[in-house]
DNA sequence: AAGATCCGGAACTACTCAGTTTCGTATAGA
DNA sequence: TCTATACGAAACTGAGTAGTTCCGGATCTT
């Protein structure tokens, strides 16, 4: 986990007195490999020989950095969190649905299926490793759900829906019924799905109905 | 799979000629087992000898009846189908709500929660084989979703909700707020969750808006 | 250039587990 | 009772992999 080490010696750690530094320049490589290695074969098929290989380094290399490769697994995670959305930079549009409907780019939808495959592969991991289903619940479903909030929240406070709405429910919802769509079902989960699915179902819930017949998005969003 | 031999060698395999018949008696023992060891560990943690331990079994027995790991599993999780929702004897209380409601019974929860807890086990194996992918569906999630389903189309029939609901989203929508809570959030799945996403959820999406101040169902469900 | 440190590669150890083989026993039919 | 068969137990084989060790070379600092 990236662990510092103890502070006795930390003083040792920390005054290289000769030679190159110790930059650790390679782990950035390596826990995009792990991810890549992760995404593909889940956590038990990943071997450290597959992560060192993608990210053309040495065995030794990893474990001069992680003590185990679940700790190699969890840092990699973890590190999932940055790239994210920024809360500052949600869409906002004056309607819910607009602003729904901007949240699906292209790069949010691939991101967010790399996100789901990953999921997959930690999900028999994550029921008996609290430490990773905590990481992988800040760095994967949190961020996404946050966003969601926010926009529900707004959408509330501009009083364009009840303020009795389920946030918390509704917040999830596109991400269980995308996880669902893509693990459970294997069907694809692209635009037309999550326009379907805001028009069907989130929409519906809070109140507002099918804005313009469905065929169009009548409201104004500035989606791209 | 539990194939049978090929037809050269039925005529042999249907006339024992001496000794104990051909009874397999162990079969449902032994795929009980797997799935207990399956919701467990997961598929890559599950071994053979757990599985032949649990059904006081030898391994050998196991191999003389399935190939290979892989097929054991599958034969155990195409059992599950069996013992699941009756298409006949599903409520009907004469409202969506009071169906709804009467589908939550302690039973069904915990056969939900351990069909997740399987399903969990698989995921990363489902990702990467098809016909592992194609049995779960059919064992696991098609049951409970066509369930739904009939329920809802029953709903539409009575002019209760609008013909225009997208039947196919909300009829897995329980399912997969289920799956993701139990394994992504995991939290309790139970009758107070479920309950708050009917209220919540399902029926404000299909314009049915709480029946009673969501404190008490007050739709005359014989739920038990 | 010299010295210290990090790196990639490869060989190695120890262990787990899928699948096989063997053998003594229990059981059902003749 | 005799015999064929299925069974449980245990030993075994072979492959794969987590984690370790060693070494030659690259790179940075002085």
């Amino acid at each position: 986990m990236t662990r510092d080490a103890s502070p006795l010696e930390e003083t040792v750690e920390e005054a290289p007195k000769l030679g190159r530094k110790r930059d650790h320049t390679r782990d950035p490589d390596i826990l995009d490999a792990a991810l890549e290695v992760l995404a593909e074969t889940g956590y038990d098929g990943m071997t450290m020989e597959m992560v060192a290989a993608r990210a053309k380094a040495g065995k030794a290399t990893l474990y001069r950095r992680w003590p185990s490769k679940g700790e190699l697994v969890i840092d990699a995670v973890a590190c999932m969190k940055r790239g994210d959305f920024d809360r500052d930079h949600l869409p906002d549009t004056g309607t819910l649905r607009g602003d729904l409907v901007a949240m699906i780019k292209p790069h949010a939808i691939e991101d967010g299926a790399r996100k789901m495959r990953i999921m997959a592969g930690l999900m028999s991991m994550i029921s008996r490793n609290p430490e990773l289903a905590e990481v992988a619940r800040a760095a994967i479903v949190e961020p996404r759900a946050s966003a969601n909030r926010i926009l529900l929240q707004r959408a509330i406070d501009r009083g364009e829906i009840s303020e009795h709405s389920d946030i918390d429910s509704l917040a999830m919802l596109s991400q269980s019924m995308a996880i669902y769509r893509v693990l459970v079902l294997q069907k694809p989960v692209n635009r037309d799905f999550f326009i379907q699915l805001i028009d069907g179902v989130v929409l519906p819930a809070v109140g507002l109905g099918r804005p313009l017949a469905t065929v169009d998005g009548g409201a104004g969003a500035t989606d791209t």
